[in-house]
RNA sequence: GGCCCUAUCGUCUAAUGGUUAGGACAGAAGCUUCUCAAGCUUUAAAUCGGGGUUCGAUUCCCCGUAGGGUCACCA
């Protein structure tokens, strides 16, 4: 027999000593996969996951699939990767209906400790059918609670009758799985939304009648739907893969929805994970619901971009524009290089990936990829003639001759051109120069366009323009 | 309807007995390179109503009102 070495058995104690060392928080998210979750379902998962996060504890991810007709695999998947997109790691994870011999044990229990029993009963659907159900044999007291973020709650459960916590002895229901879940897994803070304070008095019922430790409750306000009902696919809710899906940033997601019913007590908005984990506080939740607000979130996942790294946003906006039809069908090469120049272009014009492809429908990015096409007309500056425009671009057309190609750059050119532009008015030089390069009537300034298009394709375009104005006669001024 | 929760600008919110009721988003105006965008500056905008308590109420209490949630063999 070999000796046991100390070392060795040191590490198996610490093993045995883990159950023992539960961590003193433990928080979970519970959804059931009946339908695709929108921002108010995944808010209570930020909150929690937050909650345990801060205080070194355990986050569980629980899939409450006992309504076996609604429940769907395609919905259970949605939920793991929304909550994988917004990086929310859970440290473990269970399904209830893998569950059934725990509950039928525990529902057991309850009926030999005559804390429930089973109700021959006509059946809801089919009166002319029998079904076995379990109800809990309510004590019928007052019952109170303090809520973490409400303070105490008192309830009368008589008002809720013996209610059913089992539709038969292998289909458990909500009620009583829920705690007896939160009760095995060890539990300590059920953070979720203000739905459920009246289903609270029902738990802890159960949770008497197991003789389990109550958890702390704390129930979040709800999310609103513009017109403050209940955040509901009717009302517009969109799931957080549509999100995802749109070129949201997961971060800006993450700040928005810790928004929503929290704030830092300071005037700081903008939160990465980290910071949210340390800056977060259960006990300054807001009480009253909030509406979602798109236009909020929009500003926020700008600020989000800002943050990002140059190359980061480069290499999105290259993969972005690669992917659309349009770019496949001029077949636009989008380099690294002019990837990079027109980063900042389109930056300043975004709140989120989704515009990049707005931009591009609505025609706004072409003009760095190819000639436009405009009438003659459209170069005239109000009040001008389109000849005097003719004057000015032959001014930039010899002017940028004498840029070399080294130096070509939105600085330089506009260096260049700048003082003329002062001397002749800025909208008679600067409209047409900026019509010849984009042709159209709203576009960045034209010494941006120019420095990224480059030298040759500036040069052509101000030579097509004046051949433009030389085949248009003008009409007389009125 | 019973029970429960909530109530500050349009929206998200700060101020919990004493503030010119603050910030942000959205809006308006102006400035900044013509247009757009971005940025900057300025601006308009709120304590649901009525009673108390108090020298003093956004804040505490009561009553209304409004909104929401929930009353399942859904979760």
């Amino acid at each position: 027999m070999a000796p046991i070495r100390p070392k060795a058995m040191h590490k198996k104690l610490s093993d045995l000593l883990k159950p023992f060392r539960r961590p003193k928080v433990v928080t979970r998210f519970a959804p059931s996969p009946t339908g695709l979750l929108h921002s108010g379902n995944y808010r209570t998962a930020v909150f929690s996951y937050l909650y345990a996060r801060q205080h070194g504890g355990k986050f569980i991810l629980r899939i409450e699939d006992t309504d076996k007709a609604r429940s769907k695999k395609e919905y259970e998947d949605n939920i793991f990767e929304s909550l994988e997109w917004l990086g929310l790691e859970y440290d473990e994870m269970y399904r209830q209906s893998d569950r059934t011999d725990i509950y039928v044990e525990y529902l057991q229990k309850l009926i030999d400790d005559d804390k429930a029993y089973v109700s021959k009963e006509p059946a809801k659907d089919d009166p002319t059918r029998t079904v076995e159900l379990v109800r809990f044999r309510n004590p019928n007291k007052k019952i109170t609670f303090t809520d973490l973020i409400r303070g105490d709650i008192e309830f009368d459960t008589s008002d809720l009758g013996d209610f059913v916590i089992a539709r038969s002895m292998t289909e458990p229901v909500f009620h009583f799985v829920v705690v007896v879940d939160d009760h095995l897994m060890g539990v300590t803070h059920i953070v979720r939304g203000e739905d459920h304070i009246s289903n609270t008095p029902r738990h802890l019922l159960i949770y008497e009648a197991l003789s389990a430790p109550k958890p702390t409750y704390a129930h979040l306000p709800l999310v609103l739907a513009s017109d403050r009902s209940k955040l509901s696919k009717r009302h517009g809710a969109k799931p957080m893969t549509y999100y995802r899906d749109t070129g949201y940033m997961p971060a800006a997601l993450l700040n928005y929805m810790s928004l929503l019913g929290w704030n830092p007590g300071t005037e700081q908005e903008i939160f990465d994970l980290k910071g949210l984990v340390k800056a977060f506080d259960l006990s300054k939740v807001q009480k009253g619901g909030a509406i979602f607000n798109e236009d909020k979130l929009r500003w926020v996942n700008k600020e989000h971009l800002k943050l990002l790294p140059k190359d980061n946003f480069t290499a999105v906006l290259k993969a972005r524009i690669d992917a659309t039809e349009r770019a496949k069908e001029l077949g636009w090469n989008v380099t690294p290089e002019l990837a990079a120049k027109l980063g900042p272009a389109v930056l300043e014009r975004i709140n989120n990936y989704g515009d990049i492809d707005i931009m591009i429908t609505e025609r706004d990015l072409d003009y760095y990829f190819s000639d436009p096409a405009y009438d003659a007309e459209s170069l005239r500056w109000k009040g001008e003639s389109v000849q005097a425009s003719a004057t000015h671009l032959e001014f930039i057309q010899e002017t940028i001759k004498s840029i070399s190609e080294k130096n070509w750059d939105e600085g330089s050119i506009k260096a260049a051109l700048w003082p003329y532009a002062e001397e002749h008015g800025r909208g008679n030089v600067l409209w047409p120069f900026r019509y010849a390069l984009a042709g159209k009537d709203k576009s960045p300034n034209p010494f941006t366009i120019a420095g990224i298009i480059g030298k040759d394709a500036t040069a052509r375009r101000v030579h097509e323009a004046l051949k433009k104005c030389a085949n248009h006669a003008d009409k007389p001024l009125t």
